[in-house]
RNA sequence: GCCCGCAUCGUCUAGCGGUUAGGACAUCACCCUUUCAAGGUGGUAACCGGGGUUCGACUCCCCGUGCGGGUACCA
């Protein structure tokens, strides 16, 4: 490449009707602000579109490199597969930023060389005195511009020291404003913004410089990004202006909130991904209850799979105002997508929550707990009776009932159990019935305190999955081995 | 401090000048039921306040209030 210190590749014909990205800052776990970000790009690009990832690691002091797998394998578990980026490649690769530098140093030359730019040698020392003075004063805390007038002579002596020299965008008299696809038109004055800096001492260039520069040459279409950067706004369009490029369609999306209308953050329980993939919510769900953080159908419908809503999903119909994160709402619909796998899909799923259990028991276990659960999790404590001997006390066995209508219906059971599976509960409730038929209150009660006796002492516990489903899970063996030793129990006067 | 954004049931939302303000979660009651669920039926519950504009405002405009965001050589 022959190219002149002020010379950038031109962006033309990228693949996709409109091109939209996610671009990440690997600093710690993916959080699920960012994943609903994440989405809404995947989703706005629509079928015929395309989804970049691009990594942009540009803050040496945060970084951390384990990040990027673990975004990249939580996109992947949610389904929010990107056509270009890292690994998959794609005619604007790299997709890391910190592969990208030269990039910005000539589209930071080229500012330089226009006037759009300047260099400041101001150390941070002053700057944060200048900031402490203008706020003490009641003034906007914005640069003074001292190296605004510098000589040429000036700078080469500064350089000359050693000193450390960043580049500042030169902002603008007059205002920037355009057209939010969510929030409308945009004004602000030029006035009000600082001069940002756009490439550090570390040669690594900021946020504004680096995402307008591959976002033009990547040729995104839309940035979708959360409200919190609307008031820098002003300084990307001033960039794209100076740079001889159009922005991109500009939308900003509502933030999510925690239960106390804060900017949802750890401390109001689970922020990171991994953690409700963690706690048993399916990737569907997640994506479900996300795209309803912001958007809506217009319609009463509720269930959405991730290739609905990318078709779907439209500009009109994002909302303006923040969402608050309604845990409720994700255990309801996650338990919608639970029961709408199949239970030999809900057994796969079920896995790495049930390490104890065979393969061919993951889809009978499945099948048992899919109408009862709200989360995976919760399946270990459901069928833990499978794995561990109950051993349930007399008088947990007997409850409200006397210890002889307890042996006895139990005795009774004992025989039912061994006939085999096919039509117990039928045989069971018969058999129920027709030892509560002398109750004195009402027989239906009776039938219930008997059926309970049976639970308990197959299962240990008073709430368990269907008993027949249990039985099943244990086997003929430790089904009668379960009846005999609580029979036992409740042998003798009580 | 300065700049900016937002505002319908507790929560997510529909509404885009005229509606008994709709749906869903949560909640309450009942039904179903071998427990727990799931499912069914019904109920409680909202337009932040004040001015305008208009024959008519939840809808449009202004002010206030509240909440939030930004104000970095972090993104």
């Amino acid at each position: 490449m022959s190219e002149g210190p002020a010379s950038l590749p031109t962006a033309i014909s990228l693949p996709g009707r409109r091109r939209l990205r996610f671009a990440p800052s690997p600093t710690g776990a993916l959080h699920i602000g960012n994943v609903r970000t994440a989405l809404f790009n995947y989703c706005l690009a629509g079928p015929e579109g395309r989804f970049l990832l691009r990594i942009e690691d540009t803050d040496r002091e945060r970084y951390r490199p384990e990040s990027v797998l673990e975004y990249q394998a939580e996109l992947r578990w949610l389904g929010l597969l990107w056509d270009e980026g890292p690994e998959v490649g794609g005619p604007c690769a790299p997709y890391v930023e910190s592969e990208r530098l030269p990039l910005y140093r000539k589209a930071a030359d080229r500012l330089l060389d226009g006037g759009a730019a300047y260099p400041c040698f101001c150390s941070r020392e002053r700057l944060e005195e200048l900031r402490a003075a203008q706020r003490a004063s009641g003034l906007p805390t914005r640069y003074d511009r001292r190296c605004l007038h510098l000589s040429s002579d000036e700078v080469s002596r500064l350089r000359a020291e050693g000193r450390p020299e960043v580049v500042r965008l030169r902002m603008p008299e007059g205002e920037s404003a355009w057209n939010d696809l969510v929030l409308g038109p945009q004004r602000f004055d030029n006035a009000e913004i600082d001069d940002q800096v756009l490439l550090k001492s570390d040669g690594y260039p900021t946020y504004h410089l680096a995402h307008v520069v591959d976002d033009h040459l990547m040729g995104v279409t839309h940035v979708v990004r959360a409200v919190e950067w609307l008031p820098s706004t002003p300084k990307h369009l001033v960039l794209y202006r100076a740079l001889g490029w159009s922005p991109p369609e500009l939308a900003h999306v509502p933030l999510v909130l925690g239960p106390d209308r804060q900017k949802l953050a750890k401390r109001h329980g689970a922020a990171a991904v991994s953690e409700y993939r963690e706690m048993g919510y399916l990737p569907e769900a997640v994506v479900n209850f996300l795209a309803f953080l912001g958007w809506s159908p217009g319609t009463e419908e509720e269930v959405f799979a991730l290739s609905d809503l990318r078709s779907r999903m439209a500009f009109e119909r994002l909302q303006s105002s923040p969402a608050v994160f309604d845990g409720q709402r994700l255990d309801y619909l996650n338990g919608v997508w639970i029961r709408r796998l199949s239970p030999g899909e809900l057994g796969r799923r079920l896995r790495p929550f049930l390490p104890q259990a065979s393969a061919e028991q993951l889809e009978p276990i499945a099948e048992m707990v899919r109408e009862r659960i709200r989360r995976l999790d919760e399946v270990p404590g459901l069928v833990a009776f499978a794995w561990a001997d109950p051993d349930p006390s007399a008088s947990l066995l007997q409850g409200s009932l006397s210890r002889s209508a307890a042996h006895d219906f139990l005795q009774g059971a004992v025989p039912v159990f061994q006939g085999g599976s096919a039509q117990l509960m039928e045989t069971l409730r018969a058999l129920a019935s027709s030892a509560a038929a002398s109750s004195t209150d009402g027989a239906k009660a009776e039938v219930r305190r008997l059926m309970r006796v049976v639970r308990i002492a197959l299962t240990g516990q008073e709430i368990s999955p269907p008993l027949d489903a249990c039985a099943r899970l244990l086997g003929p063996q430790e089904v009668d081995r379960r009846l005999r030793s609580a029979l036992g129990k409740l042998q003798g006067p009580g």
